[in-house]
DNA sequence: CACGAAAGGTTGCTAATGCAACTACTTTTT
DNA sequence: AAAAAGTAGTTGCATTAGCAACCTTTCGTG
């Protein structure tokens, strides 16, 4: 239990790197009328076309509510409409518009801009290891918290 | 220019990651009376003592907006007092009181569980490696925000 | 089939955070 | 010394985000 001096923690810098990348991505897509919250969302829609709002929550790890207003969002910015599920009247389906997938490609190369200004001055294989590494982070993270709330509803 | 298929960039990890710290850090301080902002101001201050605001968010490269209304809910907790400054009658130094300095291993440890909760399955030589590598994606998303700012006010 | 549990969404509330604008002192320039 | 520029903090506003509570629809079991 060595005496940890200086607050030099993962975390101290990840949340650096987080805040950073908020202010950066949120500014540069401003001006399309996306804020940084909504971006994501749009990604899971790129690969996977057409998603319910549970969906693309279980997939981002993202409460239902932050993914409500995300998607509203986007549809009061004309990227995605809402069709009704056609078997399950709770749900709808979340689609993109031509809109967006025109700016497919312009979002992308947004955020791998960014990723490799992070990234500057690593080899490339730090670049795939850091990666890895924060993916197993997250997985870590998620583990936690889904035991710690299955010990509270028990 | 590969077409990167899958949304698996080391941004969207790290917001994983630092949002699931946020949860859980702020369920566990918060029987303490503390959210998961105003901790990082405390932990600079087990370090350097004494400080003004405007060290503490130079420090943590945080807004100095961000830095007094934590230190506003830190004082109004009894984790933190101001007093005047001896030349300098704009600024205060926040000083730490005696309920924080005997908080001060328990919110290390708390700090601690969670690096090692996320790093549970890393290597000695992996936890060295993430936190050398976050600290200079860190480095490499502040000196791309404050070129920005630059190029803005030439 | 009916009733209770579960699932998909929405609304109200709260926290952390940054930006713009403002006040109040300090330092620099002329 | 007076005016200009800069520094320390604060207040108002907006965004992302989670939680609790609620509504509506669907499902599961007696």
């Amino acid at each position: 239990m060595e005496n940890q001096r200086s607050y030099e923690s993962a975390g101290r810098w990840l949340s650096t790197v987080h805040r950073y990348g908020y202010m950066h991505l949120s500014k540069t897509f401003d001006e399309y009328g996306l804020g940084e919250g909504q971006v994501k969302f749009l990604m899971v829609l790129f690969e996977k076309k057409e998603q319910t709002q549970e969906q693309m929550a279980n997939v981002l790890n993202i409460d239902k509510t932050t993914t409500a207003r995300a998607v509203k969002k986007l549809e009061d910015e004309g990227y995605v409409t809402r069709k009704p599920h056609a078997t399950d009247r709770r749900s709808h389906l979340v689609c993109l518009t031509a809109k967006a997938l025109d700016m497919e490609p312009m979002i992308r190369s947004i955020l791998k801009d960014w990723t490799n200004t992070l990234t500057e001055d690593f080899t490339d294989e730090e670049k795939v290891i850091v990666v890895g590494l924060l993916k197993r982070m997250a997985t870590n993270a998620i583990a936690k918290i889904k035991q710690e709330e299955g010990v509270k509803e028990k």
